[in-house]
DNA sequence: CGTCACCTTGATGGATATCAAAAACCGTGG
DNA sequence: CCACGGTTTTTGATATCCATCAAGGTGACG
């Protein structure tokens, strides 16, 4: 891998966070890159665990689809970040589907060989345990927000989190960095794609959002957040 | 530990299983026991996480409490199981209060401690991965149910879930086993207790449930499983 | 037997989903 | 350049779920 382009020094992301460069390079040895474009299933729900994949570059989100057909979207994950790291580890069928948002690189490790680097090279051990622990306490977030938080705020929530992700400077606001359907939006935010329509329009008349098709720069970030936070108006 | 009348054969949980005896042992010995009534917080969200603690005999409920008041119980844990266990691990504020739901016998041990433990006994480190990423697992599972399921859905699945862990088999059902009020159950599911109320009438009207003051007998699993399903009548 | 905690039920309202229809936007191929 | 077709978005009307408010009932326990 290292000889494919990719020095060390450039690898980034909490898999290899205070590894030494041997580790480091034994990783990277150890990965394939994977070049996907937009809108491409990394692995589906129900897969078995075989690949542990790492976004390069790119963006990639997980959905879940339940019984009657409503899709959840679970979270959104941009470079350096682990995909489908748990059921690797635990050897469970992936429990959602990975999708690409935008064309996208990745690095990926067959399941059984990656055991084998951790065998070698236990210190990759605290960062898994980081990374899935760190995992746990999104997911507690998320439960929380989803439970006791009306959905304006979870809209706003969710808008935020896609800012922080993926946001670009403008000059009139960060602008959400990739192509988002009012529908993606709904999945994130636990709502339809109705409510996330007739909430931008609010926004948009205050002045705190501009959105267009696929589109959506924010405007306040401050009176966003406040929104998220329930200090309504 | 050992001499305190806990041999480790009886020893159980998920972060002791597979371990050689010699590694319990050390586990044990670095554990203290402590036992609390029914009501007690053993400690409360945003403490600093300095104790981890391995529910023995009782149960225990993680509730958080949000910036408007608002409660969500996150989950409700048993013997075997190991309480603020993320926080421990990545140094965080506990995200939630432990609160015990009957008397209730703990292992404790310091977090420092607990550290010294990991490095001298490094199989440790798999059962603390195993268990992480389980509640990691649990936790989205949480966030699907709580954002695609109906208010009757999600107290279906709160009561089956307290039955599968507290359960104890009557001759007319199965019996939740600790005393559990409507409100109690309202914050597991997400709801108020004026609709869980409403909601266990109806479901005693159909010969579902039986229901008293602090206390629920499931009559038909098969039905309620079908509710949580949604293979609504 | 009074008091407190818990539970039930009804009436009402608000938030949000659902249904329906049309408008805006964009890429494409003529 | 323009017309077309599909996707995305908006907006309105309505329905539904569920929270909220209000009032009283019920059981446990000192």
């Amino acid at each position: 891998m290292n000889q494919d382009g990719v020095p060390a020094t450039t690898v980034q992301g909490a898999l290899f966070a205070g590894l030494p460069n041997e580790t480091v390079g034994a990783l990277l040895d150890a990965a394939s890159l994977r070049q996907t474009t937009q809108g491409i299933a990394l692995f589906h729900q129900g897969d078995p665990p075989n690949d542990l994949l790492q976004v390069v570059s790119g963006m990639v989100k997980m959905t879940q689809i339940g019984g009657d057909g409503a899709q959840t979207t679970l979270r959104v994950m941009g470079p350096g970040e682990l995909v489908g790291c748990v059921a690797v580890f635990q050897q469970f069928p992936y429990p959602a589907t990975a999708t690409t948002l935008e064309d996208t690189v990745l690095l990926s490790w067959r399941a059984a060989s990656f055991f084998e680097l951790l065998k070698q090279h236990p210190a990759i051990y605290d960062n898994v345990l980081r990374i899935i622990g760190t995992r746990a306490r999104e997911m507690v977030q998320r439960v929380v927000e989803v439970s006791a938080k009306r959905a304006e705020q979870r809209i706003a929530i969710a808008l935020l989190r896609l800012a922080a992700q993926t946001g670009v400077e403008m000059e009139d606001g960060a602008e959400v960095g990739l192509p988002i359907t009012r529908n993606d939006l709904a999945e994130m935010a636990a709502a339809t794609y109705f409510t996330v329509s007739r909430t931008l329009s609010k926004w948009q008349q205050r002045g705190i959002v501009k959105s267009g098709r696929r589109r959506i720069v924010i405007a306040s970030v401050n009176k966003l957040t406040a929104i998220a936070e329930g200090h309504e108006s």
